[in-house]
DNA sequence: TGTAATTCGTTAGCCTTGCTAACTAATATC
DNA sequence: GATATTAGTTAGCAAGGCTAACGAATTACA
């Protein structure tokens, strides 16, 4: 069994590494105004990516009020890069589309991020590459462990 | 010097990076509106637990535009959890102040999401977590950080 | 079958937090 | 002493989060 000590150390790390992912990402947007799509659309249509979903599986898989999904679907649609088509089988249910137009800017703006990213990993030696490359592995390991919920 | 191989692997590597801070932050998000203080208070006041700073320099170090920091220290201000001083030496200067309510309040509200994240971490084995305290260090050495607290 | 409950999404209205442009006040420079 | 620069503020806009309250469609069931 763990004892204190290694809790101690869990916080440090756990400090240091939530303090690392806000100013990474936080780096990593600043290429999005290039896009011409906003963050939070471009998340959305990541989602998209895989297929239509309804506003509200929209919703929970970015963890976001049916209210601000319908929103921010409204203004995808307005413009251009995501539609929304009434099911067939149910009228209450929305579902959501990317445009072909959605989808290369998720590419456009998802590549400036990543590239962004990638010239920071790119002043690492090999070695702390693979350090980085291992830890992420980890850490999307305990992700997946506990599915979102909400 | 580098080749292509490498540049793959860095972006690939950064493709993952950027998704495995995305699904951490949301994660440790979660407990947000338990704490009564906004997140952007809480990482300003995490700034100044260092000690004082300019406005300046604290919407350099929050990577965001004086008139947010100004606007933002005002609600603090209001808030009770920071003042603002004027310099000695330079009028123009404001020296922003956490107060120790505004500390109480940073241990609180940050502690939740660090708690959240050192959750997750706490289902490391030792190696792992060697692994990703290192990639840390490794992270905050390109963005430029202080490996230091924050 | 007809009414009541539930579900899905929207509307309205609020708050926070980004931004730029344009300003004031203070300091530095020449 | 006039001019330029620097620090911060004000005003006004947009995005994106929320809750409360609502309408429409579907489901459950007496």
């Amino acid at each position: 069994m763990p004892g204190r000590a290694s809790r101690a150390r869990e916080l440090e790390v756990a400090d240091r590494l939530h303090s690392a992912a806000i100013h990474l990402l936080r780096r990593a947007r600043r290429t999005d105004p290039l896009t011409g799509v906003s963050p939070a659309q471009l998340s959305a249509l990541s989602v998209l990516m895989s297929g239509p979903k309804t506003l509200g599986e929209l919703a929970a898989a970015e963890q976001v009020r049916p209210p601000t999904m319908s929103r921010l679907v409204s203004a995808m649609e307005r413009a251009g890069v995501a539609r929304k088509l009434t099911d067939r089988d149910d009228a209450r249910v929305i579902r959501v589309h990317a445009t072909r137009r959605g989808l290369r800017a998720l590419s456009r703006g998802r590549a400036m991020r990543i590239e962004a990213i990638a010239g920071l990993l790119s002043e690492l030696d090999p070695d702390d590459l693979v350090t980085v490359e291992r830890a992420v592995g980890t850490i999307e390991k305990i992700l997946g462990q506990r599915p979102a919920r909400r």
